[in-house]
DNA sequence: TTTTAGTTTAGAATGATTCTAATAATCTAA
DNA sequence: TTAGATTATTAGAATCATTCTAAACTAAAA
């Protein structure tokens, strides 16, 4: 049983081909930053017949599972990230691309007080780049 | 001439009813965050004859005068922000509501390395909260 | 005024995502 | 190993925020 497989199953997942298809993707990748319009392409490409609605439907319950990370960037497109450590993003808006900052290359010696009432569920942090010129 | 007006003349944008309207909402708050969608409401509410479109263009506009700054939270949906000044935001998903966060209530210690080629051209923080309970 | 340039608008178009409900694939229990 | 139950996939429709279009309108300039 190959790795996908066995990720697929932890998960309760049955391992039908697309989902395969999307975990291998996932493995061979290993850190990747994933949009449903990238993946269909990479998909087709490999000649595995998927519909987008079956990409959205796993890409989310990939999340759901906790298999990969859910987020919105500037724009309005979903992206999924295999890297589930703490972590942020720069983005570079001319490659539609995201690169990962490692929690350690952040660090606060200040944080703001949360409001009364409210705990902190996650932070955000983007940082958007532009050419150098 | 009312404060609306004198923003408009100075940006070059004609005052019509509906800027005048839109610029006394965002002077009257003072600091806003500012959805379409609220936005209509409140018009709608106060009487003022105004169609979606024209909400966008305006507040596209008035971003681009500088008079907003526009941006994107988690979900997808556009939001404009009279808070002209460095600043980050807490984001209430409950409420779905933003909390601005004072540029000096975070401080970095250590900021990551900007990759070769590219410059940073703005940050974007948010702290998505939760209940407590 | 009359002209010109800028604005508003309803409704259509767009694009990402989700939903629907029919069909297909996988799993389970005997 | 197979019948029945459960879960997946799919095409295409629906949704929702936003933008576009092109016609009607308004303000400013000449």
């Amino acid at each position: 049983m190959n790795d996908a497989k066995v990720i697929l199953k932890k998960s309760k997942l049955r391992p039908t081909i697309q989902r395969v298809a999307i975990v291998d993707y996932i493995i061979e990748k290993h850190k990747v930053h994933i949009t449903a319009a990238k993946l269909i392409k990479y998909l087709k490409n490999k000649k595995i017949n998927i519909s987008l609605a079956t990409i959205y439907n796993n890409l989310n319950e990939l999340a759901d599972k906790g298999i990969l990370k859910k987020f919105y960037v500037n724009n309005d497109k979903m992206w999924f990230d295999s890297n589930l450590q703490d972590h942020y993003h720069f983005y570079d808006s001319e490659k539609d691309e995201l690169i990962d900052i490692n929690k350690n290359e952040i660090s606060f010696s200040k944080s703001p007080k949360i409001p009364t009432g409210k705990i902190k569920e996650s932070i955000n942090i983007i940082i958007n780049l532009k050419n150098k010129h």
